[in-house]
Order: C-alpha cells, then structure tokens, then sequence
DNA sequence: GAATAATCGGGTAATTTGGGGG
DNA sequence: ACTGTCCAAATTACCCGATTAT
C-alpha cells in the first residue's frame, strides 16, 4: 500500500441513491438533470453523487443551491 | 544540512483513483487505455496516475488532449 | 526468500445513459 | 408536475489465473 492516502469524498452511486429514497434510477437522474442534485461524472458519464448531501436530504434538511 | 528532495510528482495507485471515482480498479485502466488518463508505468507494467490529472478531472475540468 | 495484497490481462454479466411515451 | 417503464447503445462490475509490489 501507498503510504499516502488521498482524501476522496464518499460518492454513491445512482443505485444506491434510488434505494435509500425508494424510487427507480430514472428518477435520481432527472434530479440530477434538474439540478436538485449534485453530480459528479465518472470519464464515462456514468453519474455520481455526494454521499453526505444525499443523507442531508434524506434527513430533511432544505440545500441551497447556488444558481 | 538536510538531503535534497528529488522532483516527484504525486502518483495514485490503480486503487486510489478507483476509490476517488468511486468505480472498479478495472475501469480506471480502461480510462488509461484508451486515453482518457495519463497512465505512468511500473517496471513491472504496473500503472499509476497523476494526482494533479486525477483532481482536476474529478473537479469536472476538460483537460487538453496530446495528439 | 517467503507471504500477502494489488494489478495485470481477458471475457462475460449488470448497470447506466439518453430519448421517447404512458 | 412527477414518476415508472421500454428500448438500444455505451459503460461499468465481477469473474478468473498469472504476474508484480511491498
């Protein structure tokens, strides 16, 4: 192992986000889409998402978004 | 006196920037074979990454294609 | 030199994307 | 307005045995 460890946020991905609100893929995707979410993208364009606004918005707790 | 520090830049490991994208130790060589990251190879073959590329695409910034 | 973990390849499932329509 | 579903194409995840790193 490398004696350094990069710090790297926790990201999920849109499985797991659609499975902690209960709704299907598609819909994560058009939050994202929608700028409801914030998205990283993978070289692919696969999408990923921050695991600690995620559980914020789960808890209830309103984002500002800028722009 | 203190020895001097030779110019190394910050490498990542295969695993490091898997965990940093979130995705398979695999799909970041795919991302090296096919051009998409600059990939610095072991004397054994193994690939490492570039810190700087791997923050800068991770920040969501085009990086300048060398073609 | 030995032991363990990580990374190589390749091949095949599973997921994601984007658009369209109910 | 919001969500679930269908489709094809693209991307990613998991599998293996062999080689390399520490």
């Amino acid at each position: 192992m490398s004696a350094r460890t990069p710090e790297a946020e926790p990201l999920l991905t849109p499985a797991e986000v659609a499975t902690m609100f209960r709704v299907d893929p598609s819909t994560v995707t058009r939050w994202a889409k929608a700028g409801k979410l914030t998205s990283i993208r993978t070289l692919g364009g696969h999408r990923r998402y921050r695991e600690t606004e995620v559980r914020a918005l789960l808890a209830g707790i309103p984002q500002q978004r800028s722009e």
